[in-house]
RNA sequence: UGGGCGAUCGUCUAAUGGUAGGACAAUGCCCUUUGGAGGCAUUUGUCCAGGUUCGAAUCCUGGUCGCCCAGCCA
């Protein structure tokens, strides 16, 4: 690898790339700019799967100086809703792209429909009337070829005639379809004589009740390319066994040769991407809806606190290829925890708070000391946080009798408050049941600011917040939403909800905060220092607000506990 | 079992007949006013068997394993 640049070192090159790459070198497509598109169907929430969809798609045109469209696949009137089609808009646009043009592949009805009649002139297509059933037995098994329908042999005349009453309503749903005749021996059961319209007496979100036959996918998709000069048409691995049906079309109208690639779906640890149990999920009120914090949707991970950026970053780093496999989630968490360290203003929040009284503090004396915003960019600046004898740690900070390698505090060690003062502690407070439920200690003045003058160093530094300063707040950490790594990992009659992880989130309402937090904004980003990432959500109201933990800060200290403990 | 697609560290992905490399994860050390971040180092891989070749992850043959397809969904 003699390649400079640090871009292209970082993120290898792939097969989609280079196959645009070359076909840009040749001059395929004349003078004319790379086209794509992203077609997603408008009968859901774009989800984090759909992120590389779209990256590759807008990011490769873009690569290349091409253009790219938005196109609705909407030929499914009874799964389509406009509630689907601005989510979908406003997606693309958070992730960071936008389209040349806005397209509907209902837009193009008028144009399919003749070209229909075409094919049934020539021959190529013709009237069924066997039964949805019917169609499936005459259309053979994997092993067996198919049978031809009784009615496949009728004259164009029949043909046309049928067709035509077939649009102008003379017949009720499912009692007619117009297929292509192609060839039920194929061993590609695409080919064996697919339906290209369905009668469908049902309003349509946008021609509403303009037509009541409607295209099939892959009558409409290819076309729906050739139209928009589309010059790669990039979609999943499934449709890989639709390409001979999808340049038959092409070919047999003699119409623009979009080149169909197909590309391997993302898949991600502890995470399902499949639409339809995603609607499933929010109708049966698993999660709060598509924009629960723990849903892979995009609205979900957003309100989470997960950035473009970083999921550009991670589509961009996990890479694009034929095999079908399971990314780690760590990798999407690796790279969300590195933009918001860069990023992310850093507070001081307790979340499970446990009172520290600093005995020898001068009663009613309170003072403030400055701390970075961010230490990782000074230009961030530092901002006052107040300080005073009665302040709160994190239960996890303190323990009586401390394990092994334990660093924080316990009787009689030292520690640093944070940008504070070096503390020691002396004794417990516990309650009946014999829950500590306060730590008393002694501080040495001299150490203001988190440095001692004599130059005495501390195992560990802990974060604070002043009692009688503080703001609670909720906090909402959220864990994976399903308990194995493959959530399709299923036992005999199980479904794959049953993997759901039942404690994927943990609600909790003591948490003490800094007061500069009062003025958080829901865009604002924060560590939350020693703890993790977290944004504001908008379940917040001024008095009382709603944090939500976008990721934990990596915890050595609770891998080494976990290790040891077990 | 017909057809299609695929198989490289634990995971994802490069290498396009010429030194198997990167990222994530893991492990160890250093550093640290976040047990965070950072730095350094280390471990682990070409599905199998043959063949072609001076040389094979790459080409050929035969296996094995995995995924997709029998919607009037997309």
């Amino acid at each position: 690898m003699t390649d400079a640049n640090p871009e292209t070192q970082a993120v290898p090159s792939n097969f989609l790339r280079e196959i645009i790459a070359e076909d840009v070198r040749i001059k395929k497509y004349g003078d004319a700019v790379i086209q794509t598109r992203f077609p997603p169907e408008p009968n859901g929430y774009l989800h984090i799967g759909h992120a590389k969809a779209i990256c590759i798609d807008f990011g490769l045109a873009d690569e290349f100086g091409g253009k790219t469209n938005l196109r609705f696949d909407d030929t499914n009137p009874e799964k389509e809703e406009q509630e689907y089609v601005d989510s979908i808009m406003e997606d693309v646009r958070w992730l960071g792209f936008d389209w040349e043009r806005l397209c509907y592949a209902s837009d193009y009805f008028p144009q399919l429909y003749e070209w229909a009649l075409q094919l049934v002139k020539a021959g190529k297509a013709y009237v069924d009337d066997l039964s949805a059933d019917e169609i499936r037995q005459h259309r053979g098994t994997l092993t067996e070829p198919g049978k031809d329908s009784p009615y496949r042999n009728r004259s164009v005349e029949e043909n046309l005639d049928l067709f035509t009453r077939m649009k102008q309503g003379e017949f009720p749903d499912g009692s007619r379809v117009l297929r292509a005749r192609i060839d039920m021996a194929s061993p590609n059961l695409n080919m064996r004589d697919p339906v290209m319209y369905r009668i469908l007496h049902a309003s349509h979100q946008r021609t509403c009740d303009q037509w009541c036959i409607y295209p099939m996918y892959d009558y409409a998709h290819g076309q729906s390319d050739s139209l928009e000069r589309v010059t790669h048409s990039m979609c999943t691995l499934e449709f890989t066994d639709h390409q001979p049906l999808y340049r038959w079309y092409i070919e047999q109208l003699g119409i623009f040769p979009t080149q169909q690639i197909e590309f391997d779906r993302l898949n991600i640890t502890y995470t399902m991407l499949s639409k339809r149990k995603l609607l499933q999920l929010v109708q049966e009120r698993r999660v709060n809806g598509w924009d629960d914090p723990r849903m892979p949707t995009l609205c979900g991970i957003r309100r989470r606190g997960f950035t473009p950026e970083a999921i550009r970053t991670f589509v961009a780093a996990s890479g694009v290829s034929r095999t079908n496999g399971f990314t780690d989630i760590e990798m999407l968490e690796h790279f969300q925890r590195d933009d918001l360290n860069h990023r992310a203003r850093r507070a001081m929040a307790v979340l499970r708070p446990l009172k520290l009284v600093i005995d020898n503090y001068p009663a009613g004396q309170e003072e403030f000391v400055e701390v970075a915003n961010n230490p990782e960019d000074s230009s961030a600046g530092t901002r006052q946080v107040p300080f005073s004898g009665t302040i709160y740690i994190e239960q996890d900070d303190f323990r009586e009798v401390p394990p092994p390698k334990y660093y924080r505090l316990s009787p009689g060690k030292e520690v640093r408050l944070r940008n504070a003062y070096f503390v020691t502690a002396q004794s417990v407070v516990k309650d009946e049941a014999g829950n500590i439920v306060e730590v008393h200690c002694t501080y040495d003045p001299a150490s203001r600011g988190g440095n001692s003058p004599d130059g005495r160093k501390v195992k560990s530094t802990m974060h604070w917040v002043s009692a009688a300063h503080a703001i609670s707040a909720e906090i909402r950490l959220y864990g994976n939403l399903f308990a194995k790594a493959d959530p399709y990992d299923l036992a005999e009659n199980q479904d794959v909800l049953d993997n759901l992880n039942p404690n994927s989130v943990e609600i909790l309402t003591s948490a003490k905060l800094e007061p500069s937090l009062a003025n958080a904004k829901l865009e604002d980003r924060y560590q939350f220092e020693r703890v993790g990432y977290f944004c504001l959500d908008p379940d917040s109201t001024p008095g009382s607000l709603v944090f939500n933990r976008t990721l934990a800060l990596k915890d050595s200290w609770a891998k080494l506990e976990k290790k040891t403990g077990a």
